[in-house]
DNA sequence: TATTAATGACTGATGGTCGGTCATTAATAA
DNA sequence: TTATTAATGACCGACCATCAGTCATTAATA
């Protein structure tokens, strides 16, 4: 009967206009009415998509999230070594390419640690589980080809979660100089002992 | 002359006062009235003492964790086993009695992962690189007994980052159900790898 | 009387709500 | 076939409550 818009794509529009803000802004700086007005709509529209800001960023991380996911999946196809399906795995957090998609990533976090959304914490035990998962498949790839030993299963999410501590350790402080040389010296430490020889 | 306080002791004063405030309410619930008032002080005088909420936190942290630290201190002369050592650093995040301070840790990183104020940073990147060498000398150490293999020194951070990283994990996801196990199943497989037999 | 601590009213900004408007479309009447 | 009416939902922005942060004033002490 009436004007009707796709709310899923339009859901999707806003939060990819609002990527360059939520990059170069802090989530604090940020304010509901710039992101509107950037995004070329009202603020009471944008309460017709979003519950809050949070949502946005909810939004715009699973967009970007899956994309590189893609990527990801492709690249992890073209090596067979267990060693360097990791450090596919570890190049999110330090390449150029992902520098926007990491700022984001680091919102979510923030708002995950403090605010104890429902929503927010089950998708974000999605991604987790999702990744933690692919670590296992790889590691249990290496060991079914005999390149690992078997007992590397243990540290699957170990290993995930070392990559990403570091690079909060390095997101929050200047103790890290070289967040690339630093996650490749402990894989390559790792994988040192976890190797068949 | 007139009235003069001490303004450190007040400082501290008020933030151990607010404790309690911190570690029910979530950052984002807690304003600065109801902190002053619990602290029963008026607005204004609060911020004599401080600039914003997060350098609340950040006193209160600061506090708790230097506490902490003393008691670890103590308790990591219990033992010579490096893997117990290690165990020790990773009790924090799941033990009862630390969970307090959990929750004004977890608002601390999450300030810090969207506020790159240049004090908290500093503070941060403190706090990591104690830990950090902390975590090298204890390694170092079971190195140079012989207790563990010379490469180990190079996933030293990288422990300390994994089980951050887990502990991340944890809370801001339902992933990991049972983060001590995962902790010590992680720290006892790496240790069966580093160990000199 | 000089100095400092403490206060709480005040301001500007922000998050979120809500009543109203308007373009679009379907249905009906001419 | 065309004009008119009714219904819908997207969109807006004025409005409200709340909060962070300021500052003129007051109280207390040396």
């Amino acid at each position: 009967m009436a004007i009707v818009v796709d709310k899923v794509q339009k859901k999707r529009d806003i939060a990819l206009a609002s990527k360059d803000l939520f990059v170069q802004n802090s989530l604090k700086d940020l304010t509901i009415s710039k992101i509107a007005s950037n995004a070329g709509i009202s603020k009471g529209s944008l309460y017709d998509y979003f519950l809050n800001k949070e949502e946005i960023v909810f939004e715009l991380l699973n967009i970007m999230l899956s994309e590189y996911d893609e990527y990801k999946k492709q690249k992890l196809l073209s090596t067979c070594k267990t060693k360097e399906k990791i450090k596919i795995f570890a190049e999110f957090f330090y390449s150029d390419t992902t520098s926007e998609l990491r700022e984001i990533y680091k919102d979510f976090i923030s708002i995950n640690l403090t605010t104890p959304n429902e929503k927010m914490k089950t998708y974000q035990s999605e991604c987790f589980t999702r990744y933690f998962n692919w670590m296992c498949e790889i590691i249990q790839d290496g060991i079914d080809n005999g390149e690992i030993i078997p007992e590397s299963i243990h540290i699957a999410k170990g290993i995930f979660a070392l990559i990403e501590g570091l690079f909060i350790a390095s997101s929050t402080t200047n103790s890290i100089d070289d967040l690339q040389k630093e996650l490749n010296t402990n894989i390559d430490t790792i994988f040192a002992l976890i190797e068949v020889k």
